[in-house]
Parts: structure tokens; sequence; C-alpha cells
DNA sequence: ACCTCCACGCAG
DNA sequence: TGCGTGGAGGTA
């Protein structure tokens, strides 16, 4: 401690701030101000924390700090050159940690994670031809002269790439004289979204609800809108009049999509109407691209995001809209470190900001379409297709009825009905949420199945990669020919399908079509799959073959026949959303069928053609399905009628789980309109090693559930050594 | 005597 | 979260 600077700060008084540090801590730490700092709250700071020095945020000025600390206290050390976090975003942190039982600094990570990477922008420089020619000449050199024959700066690294020179041939220019490096202006800034760039030629039902967007994004105040839109019906064209009327009023938008990955075809349509791309945030950007994205939101100069849901917690500027596209997808549920779901988050931030919020979907949440029928949320329709495209005629296959030879998954009628589609030079989606070759592997000789080691699950045979692999954690084992129980040679079998699997049936079946799977693992990267899709769009495969990630937003112009080769998946696992989730998923899955030429048909290979969700979907009876549904939720006191909790306790044996599991559950506070579940054992009780129980708590809608989380976890017991307990409020999986 | 691993506690 | 600490247990 250096003494004249603590005798210095005893005679005037220090003034000090609280500051949230972006780690697992819920408390702010005080901090004293440095004579001739001048820090309001939300200022980003750097300070000491322990060790290292972190990026902070000032959550209160004037702090009053226990006098017990007195000698503790360290400076802040910098105050960053960043424009503060509003109050609106701080309010929104505080309320997320204190809505999900996250530590607040776990929150404010989200917001500045992607700042971290902040720092100048690396100079660039630009070389001009401004000598003589140097005195040896080669092939190389004189393809930089020719390139530089306009006497103007060019991109020193620009400049070697399209001579196709190294850059030393360049220095070597350098130094003879004959050209100069200048540093380069900064690149001008992006032109602006323009939003009268493209005039929407609109029908009848979507100029009403584009003009309800328009009145929507003028009002300038908190308001929930959903727009609910059957797929084909140009819910994105509708909601970019509320975008447009928000760039006239000069703030910024945040379009929230489930899957950033698969926005290619979006951007392609936003700069159609726009004149220019939005800025992307997800999670596959450089570190330096974040950070100058970070950047160009906090300081305003990006007019509209579009991002995967972590770009709700960005510091925008001046925030006046948000979309939230596809609203019932469960990719807004973020489940590892804090769980919080996007959609929600987004409303409260909305609410907190006062600002308007749409919820696009062409089947909307449970949830968002309760608070549509009790007038919480204003509902904008477009029942049907645009340009008069009929809706996709869906029809049921009775598996009981009407079953695939054996070994074989694709039904006789099914078959039938893709070779007419093919020969008519239109395309067929075979759709399977299951990835790889098969679900299980066996052996004939004496019943051994193939599970991972340390995770209570099959493995999965992945022919592709000629590897066993457990979907859970990543374990994967190369294919064995003998089985490792009994020794049988020739003995193995694959049980189920997969979509290479499928595959191989479809080109044994229609002999000369070219196929493509696309699936989640055999992705590489974000181009990839941009460039694979555009593949189908362009009509050079004949029959795709997909798990969930085809059924997102993605047109296909020549896609008229969707084939579900087993709709039954994902029903009766005992999860209370099966129902919802099958019905989303199966309805847009088959929706992407006939978007342009309107002659869609679909085919549902099931067992149990008579559920409710085949009936439903069968009929095109959205709100058959819908009443159902509702009706059953509010008669269970599901969501949104009532609240669930998950609590998922983890341990590396199993005793130590159902032990704590059982004091947690014993120490629940008495509550007549709160029941405590369990501990039972989770659905996949198991999983990389770990033991895994649950406590499921479930209470009428008025109840706080977070406090009452927070006061009971405070009084139960500790934990300790490896024992984990994960608190998840709303749980969207039960899994 | 020394090294490595890991569970734990703590940061102002 | 990320880091320093100290105790356990292994190695020389």
């Amino acid at each position: 401690m250096d003494t004249a600077r603590s005798h210095a700060s005893s005679l005037t008084p220090t003034s000090m701030v609280d500051v949230l540090v972006p780690v697992a801590l819920d408390q702010t730490y005080s901090y004293r101000v440095p004579r001739g700092m001048d820090l309001k709250a939300g200022d980003v700071v750097a300070v000491p924390l322990g060790a290292r020095e972190v990026m902070a945020v000032v959550w209160a000025e004037n702090a009053k700090p226990d006098p017990r600390l007195h000698n503790r206290l360290k400076d802040v050390s910098e105050k960053l050159d960043v424009p503060p976090l509003k109050p609106e975003l701080r309010a929104l942190v505080d309320w997320v940690a204190n809505y999900t039982l996250s530590a607040r600094g776990m929150v404010l990570r989200m917001t500045l994670r992607m700042g971290e990477n902040l720092g100048p922008e690396r100079m660039r420089l630009g070389v001009r031809l401004v000598g003589e020619p140097p005195r040896r000449m080669t092939p190389a050199r004189h393809r930089v002269i020719e390139l530089l024959s306009d006497r103007l700066l060019h991109g020193k690294s620009e400049a070697a790439r399209e001579a196709g020179v190294s850059s030393g041939v360049i220095d070597g220019l350098v130094d003879e004289g004959t050209l100069t490096v200048e540093p380069m202006p900064p690149p001008p800034a992006p032109p602006m979204p323009d939003p009268d760039y493209a005039q929407p030629d609109f029908s009848g039902q979507q100029r009403a609800a584009a003009d309800a967007m328009r009145t929507l994004a003028a009002s300038g105040s908190f308001h929930v809108a959903l727009l609910d839109g059957v797929t084909g019906s140009g819910k994105t064209e509708v909601y970019f009049e509320a975008i447009a009327e928000n760039i006239r009023r000069n703030r910024q938008s945040l379009i929230l999509m489930p899957e950033i990955a698969l926005t290619g075809q979006f951007l392609d349509r936003f700069a159609q109407r726009f004149g220019v791309r939005p800025l992307e945030w997800h999670s596959e950007l450089s570190p330096r691209t974040r950070a100058r994205n970070w950047a160009a939101i906090s300081g305003g100069e990006a007019p509209v995001v579009v991002g995967a849901r972590s770009a709700l917690f960005l510091p925008y500027a001046d925030l006046g809209l948000i979309i939230v596209d596809e609203e019932h997808d469960q990719a807004y549920k973020q489940d590892d470190g804090a769980h919080y779901h996007a959609r929600d988050m987004a409303v409260v931030r909305a609410h907190i900001a006062k600002i308007p919020i749409v919820l696009a979907s062409a089947t909307p949440s449970i949830e968002s379409e309760v608070n549509a029928r009790k007038g919480r949320y204003q509902r904008i329709a477009l029942p049907s297709r645009f340009g008069g495209q009929h809706m996709p005629q869906i029809e049921a296959i009775d598996l009981r009825r009407e079953p695939p030879a054996r070994g074989r998954f694709i039904s006789p009628r099914l078959a039938e009905q893709i070779r007419y589609a093919v020969e008519r030079r239109e395309q067929a989606l075979l759709f399977l949420n299951r990835r790889g070759y098969a679900p299980l592997t066996l052996c004939r000789a004496c019943g051994h199945r193939f599970a991972c080691t340390i995770c209570d699950a099959w493995l999965v045979d992945h022919r592709f990669r000629q590897r066993l692999v457990c979907h859970h954690c990543g374990f994967s084992m190369p294919r064995p020919n003998i089985c490792p129980h009994c020794a049988a040679e020739e003995s193995l079998v694959a049980v189920g399908p997969g979509v290479e699997r499928l595959q191989e049936e479809a080109a044994a079946l229609f002999p000369g079509t070219r196929t493509m799977v696309l699936s989640s693992d055999l992705i590489t990267s974000i181009e990839t799959m941009r460039s694979e899709l555009n593949e189908i769009a362009e009509g050079r495969v004949d029959i795709i073959i997909g798990t969930q990630l085809v059924a997102k937003g993605h047109n296909f112009p020549r896609l008229n026949l969707v084939g579900v080769v087993d709709a039954d998946i994902g029903l009766g696992n005992g999860d209370p959303r099966a129902a919802e989730r099958t019905f989303q998923l199966l309805n847009q899955v088959i929706g992407r069928a006939g978007r342009e030429q309107g002659r869609g048909v679909g085919y549902l290979q099931t067992h149990q053609p008579e559920h409710p969700v085949m009936k439903a979907l069968v009929a095109n009876d959205r709100e058959a399905f819908y009443a159902s549904e509702i009706e059953s939720r509010e008669r269970t006191g599901y969501p949104p009628f009532g609240r669930l909790a998950s609590l998922i306790i983890s341990a590396g044996d199993r005793p130590t789980a159902e032990g704590f599991g059982r004091k947690l559950a014993s120490v629940a506070p008495l509550d007549e309109r709160i029941q405590v579940l369990g501990p039972a054992e989770a659905p996949l009780a198991v999983i990389k090693g770990r033991y895994r129980f649950r406590l499921l708590v479930k209470s009428l809608r008025s109840v706080d559930l977070s406090q009452y989380l927070r006061e009971w976890l405070a009084a139960g017991p500790k934990t300790t050594g490896n024992l984990k307990l994960e608190v998840d409020v709303d749980p969207q999986s039960f899994l």
C-alpha cells in the first residue's frame, strides 16, 4: 500500500462505487474511485479482482461498503472508453438473475463477453505507385505495377492477392522507392438500411397486417403483438414493415432467430427489402468481428441486428423494437450456464425499455397463444398463404395397415408418391429426426447392445464416419466387426432408422436420383451449410433427407412433397410439451412443401393416426389442436396455467445424488399452492458419468416461484464436492 | 524430499 | 468464473 496515497485519502473523503463483475458472483463489490475519475452508474470500468484485472460495470454510485472492508478496498483501475450500460439493461440483468436464480455477474457476462476484444482497430496500410520502375524488373513486380498503374491507394494485402504475389514483392518495390506505404483511410461506414429501398407488394390480408406493424412500431411504447401467420403467408415481409418504421424513427431493431446458421436466405431477403444486409450476431463470429459488431451496436451505428438468443443481452444504444421470429422454437431456451428463455426475456426487456415487441410464428407456443386469447397480446393474423397458394394437403399413413418391408422404413404408398414427384422433376423431402445410420446396434448371437460407458444411452451407428457415437457426451468408438461380448462374427445388426440409413434405402428404391442428407453432424460450418442449402434451392437435388435442420426457415422452390418417416418420435415420452412440440415441428416441416407452386402434399407415417396431433394436422385444423392442448394444460395446471421449476441434482455416484435430493425435498417449505415432486431419477439417469436426479416444483400461476426457490435453497443442504445442483425455472425439456 | 492432482474457498 | 492454496497420495 502506498502510504502517501492512503494518507491523502484519509484527508479528503474518498468516493466509492459498487461494481458488478462478470464472474459467478451475485453481489456487487465496492471499489474506491481514484481522484479525478468521474464515475456514474452504468460506466464500464476495469478493476483488479484477486490476481487479475477484469471488465466490470458501475452498478451504484456513493457506495457505503461494510466498514470492516475498509482496508481491503482497491481502486478502480480505469474507466473504459465505451458507452455506459443504460438503466434498462442494468434492470434487465437484475431481473433475469433474480428470476432464473443465477448470479448477476453471470448475466452481466452475457452483455460484456463480446466486448473483451475491444481495442483500437488495426491500422490498415495501403500502397501507391509513385516512383520510377525498379532497376530489376521481374514478372511478379510487373504485375504489381500494372495493377497499381492507376496511381490510387490500394490495400497492401489486397494488392498482393490480386497481383498474385507475396507481400515480399510489394515490400521490395517499396524499398526501391517505386511504391510508397500510406495508412488507409478508415473504411466508409456501411450504408444504412433504407426503409423505402423496395416497396413490397402486399395482398389484402398482408396490407392490414403491415399497417398494424407500422402502427405498433410507431407507438414507441411497450406492446406485444403475436404475428400469427401460416407458413408461406409472408410473415417476414410483414414484420419488415415494423422494422422499416423503426428505422424511420431512427431507433435500433433486434431480430432474434432460433438458429442463426440457417439465416442465409433471410439475409438476402432483408437486403432485397432494405438495400443492405443487417448486422449479424452469433457464436461463430470471429473475435475481431465480434468486437467490431459489439462496438457498432453499443455505439448506435447498427440500425438492425439479427442474432441468436445471446443478442438479447447486448448493450444497444437505442433499442426501439424487438422481433422474435419462430417464437415457439425450443432453441430459444438456453440450458447451459444460465437457464433462460430468450423469448420470455425479450418480452421482459421490451417491458423494461418500454418498446414494442413482435412474436412471430406459424405455430405459436401455447403460452403465447393463451396470451393472445386473453387479450394480453395483440393478435395479427395471416391465415392464408401469399399469392393464393394452398396449404399442403396432408395424409396419414397408418403403419399398422401399410407397413414398409422388413428392415425398410418407407411404406409402399409413400415410395410411390416420391416416385411420381421425382418423375415430375419435383423435389421430395424425407424427414426423420434421427442423426446417423441407426439408433441401436445389437448382437444377434448374444443380444449384446452397444451402450455408452458413461451415459445412459445407446451408441448411434454413424456409417459415414465409421463409428458408434454417443449423442449425449460425444464418446465414440470404431464400429467393430465381432461382438465384444460373445466374440461372434458377422452378428451385429443395425436396429431402427437414421437419416443415413434412409438415404441408403432411398438410393435403392429410386435409382438414378440425386439424394442429399442434411444433418447437423455432417455440417462443418455455416458456410458449407449455406452452400448445401443453395444447391437444393437451385434444384440440383431430387430427394432431401433431413433431420429437423431442414424444418427451419428455408425455402425450397421445387419442393412439393414431404414424407415424415416417423411422426410418432417425440410423442408419449412423458414430456408435458410433447404434443405441442410434435405439432409445431411437423407443421413446420410439412409447411416446406408447395410454397411456390401451391401443390404441396405431406405424408405422415404413424402408428397412431387417431392421436389429436395427427388428426389436427391431417384436417389442417389448428384450432382443434390448440383447443385440446389448452384445455389439457388448464386441467392439469401445467404452464401457462401454473408454473414449473426443475432442480437437477447430479453427482459422480448414485447414492450421493439421490441422498441430496431426498434431503433437499425434506426441507422444502410447506405451501399449499406448491407441490414438490421427487426426487426421481432423471429420464436419462446418467450423462457423462454423472448420476442425475430431479425434483419438479409445480405451483399456481400466482406464486413467485423464484422467491420460493431462493428461500428453500438458502435453508437447504450445502452442495459440496462434485455434487451439483442446477435450477431451471420454466424448464422446456424434461430430459 | 519432492511432485502432481484436485477440491475448496474466495475475490472489494 | 478463474485462481491460489493446501492436503492427499504417489514417486524417487
